[in-house]
DNA sequence: CGTCTGCATGTCATCGATGCCATGCAGGCT
DNA sequence: AGCCTGCATGGCATCGATGACATGCAGACG
């Protein structure tokens, strides 16, 4: 790889002169920029981003850690993210933090350790005051998942609320034992969904059964034993309230094998093929690529104005899509009667 | 953030001991290196990974260029990098191509500039000869898609066997019209799968209907169209070969918005909840994250054994896997006597 | 006692781009 | 003529870490 100072050598002029040309500065003699511009064509010279870096102290890239990339939400959020990002042609880096909540700190550490332009981080841990030591130099924006000790912009969805409807909905249509099937109590968009989902219960003046509380339904094996362990029950539930998309995409195979076909479902988060289930299942909507523009969004935008001050904690609405899995089976009065409708 | 002179001028020695100290070298007396190591401790020293990147020339990163990341292929090949990427304490930094073949060049170049230790890509173009100036300074492996124009490893599965298998399958079942649905016959994926579906029919003596080829049926409304026309045709399929993972998951909407329940169909990878849907859908399943491990083990290598040889092109196998939507309808012996068979 | 060896530590240069200041020349003005 | 101004260009330092080499001291040995 040719450098400056060899199109230099050959264009016999100074370093500084070739830094001029391949900068556009005005003060270079038109007959000097032609000769440099031809030099550098030839010997075909590219700046060193390393050394433009290490110079600037900045990498002009966006770090985006997630849980897991290959999950449809949060690969939604970080193609949203690099959609706009692209625009500002600022580089996108995306990483994936894992299950394990240990290597949170030691995988953004290194990341930031980059002189990143941003940070967009939907966090595995629950403590985030190490990152403290960033927040002066580095913008960082929490999505999903609030920041915990620490105090940094973030766009999380409307947890609570989204639960409290979907709840709601299948309580009006006449369920009133509602199994919650859950990941990991100790993730926080879990914690508030089994918040909206109580809420919803004492609303609607309905007693809450922990034995309806199950976790650990992320995977296969776990949604098969949650299930297991709720129609074991003297008076099992007759609809399931699923906190979150991989949930979902769990429990409907369990369901399918047990053949649970009775069992109304609406789940937290749209998920590929959702609609396209029988019965097409109701969803939550969290609109993942919203919430990642609106991160990168404000990443750009504390960027551009450092000193301005913006609303830190942004709650954005979710919606309720109904599909046709709110509706089996229908409600006691003719419990049995109908078969199961499909939405398109 | 202090720096290696920080730290010197406040334990009185030079950088140089301080370098000395970080990077565990014997000769340093140990009174020396505990106040050094103190004062590392007090000022919070971290090394400037910029400075260090610079002049090693080279970032601890493995790229990872996809044409999108939200596909669930793709995010899955990037997830196995991913995770053995971090047994080698290598950082991977995912970026997504998408639609635009113009800029692919431009993303690579901006990617390749970093000195990434690795690249590993999934191209959308169809001339890679722009990359020859790199080959020399930095590993570069393709998956999925073989490169052109371009001599470096290649991990691609068996496009065309697959392809063959699928429609070999099909024809089993007793179908003799097979429609094929596809993205672009300019991906070179696609143009294999179409040959491999070619060379299916010829080996059973099926002859070869033009009209029954489809393609832009990666998204709904392509899909809605591909199937009207290929059903308004005076004899239409009763079979479907779709030739990607996006593809069925488009045209499996549009097969039930317009009530094509008696067409089987055959997919070209496997995707989320494929085996939950009525009637679970057949694939031939490319292992996604077997590919990524692949590449990447192959670009550690590279690394570790610059001068070895390896072979260039490599063929993965794919598997078939049998659900339920290619019995339908069942061979024109019994047709429309049996209902839909689903296996869980 | 002189010299040699070994070890602790320091000095300097380097990686490539670029900001700051210096230099030097040409043309114009009084 | 003398001086000033403006512009083209160059020199040097800098960013932080670290390799190559230098220095300098202490102990050992003939």
């Amino acid at each position: 790889m040719a450098t400056m100072h060899d199109v230099a050598a050959l264009a016999n002029v100074s370093a500084k002169t070739v830094s001029r040309v391949f900068n556009n500065d005005p003060h270079v003699a038109p007959a000097t920029r032609e000769r440099v511009l031809k030099i550098m064509a030839e010997v075909n010279y590219v700046p060193n981003t390393l050394a433009q870096n290490f110079r600037t102290g900045r990498t002009p890239v966006i770090g985006v850690a997630v849980p897991d990339i290959a999950d449809p939400f949060f690969s939604a959020i970080a193609r949203a993210i690099e959609e706009i990002a692209a625009e500002q042609s600022m580089a996108v880096s995306v990483t994936s933090l894992g299950q394990d909540i240990a290597r949170e700190q030691p995988v953004l550490d290194a990341l930031l350790k980059f002189q990143l332009s941003g940070l967009i981080v939907a966090p595995i841990s629950s403590d985030q005051s190490y990152l403290n030591r960033w927040t002066a130099s580095t913008p960082i924006v929490f999505v999903d998942r609030a920041p915990t000790k620490l105090a940094v912009d973030s766009f999380v969805e409307d947890d609570l609320g989204g639960a409290h409807a979907a709840t709601t909905h299948l309580i009006r249509h006449g369920h009133r034992r509602i199994g919650f099937v859950g990941d990991s109590p100790n993730i926080p968009t879990s914690h508030n969904r089994l918040e909206g989902y109580r809420r919803a219960l004492s609303d609607a003046g309905i007693a809450f059964h922990p034995e309806l509380i199950t976790f650990g339904a992320s995977r296969g094996e776990g949604a098969n034993a949650a299930l297991r362990r709720l129609m074991a029950q003297p008076a099992p539930p007759t609809a399931l309230f699923s906190s979150d998309a991989r949930c979902s995409m769990s429990l409907i195979p369990a369901l399918q094998t047990a053949h649970e076909t009775n069992l109304a479902l609406v789940g937290f988060g749209d998920f590929p093929m959702a609609s396209a289930l029988t019965p097409a299942t109701t969803v939550v909507d969290q609109d993942p690529a919203n919430l990642g523009r609106h991160a990168i969004n404000r990443i750009l935008e504390r960027i551009a104005h450092p000193h301005k001050r913006y609303r830190r904690r942004n709650i954005l609405p979710v919606e309720l899509v109904e599909r046709a899995s709110c509706f089996v089976p229908w409600p006691a009065t003719d419990a049995g009667l109908r078969t199961v409708s499909v939405a398109g």
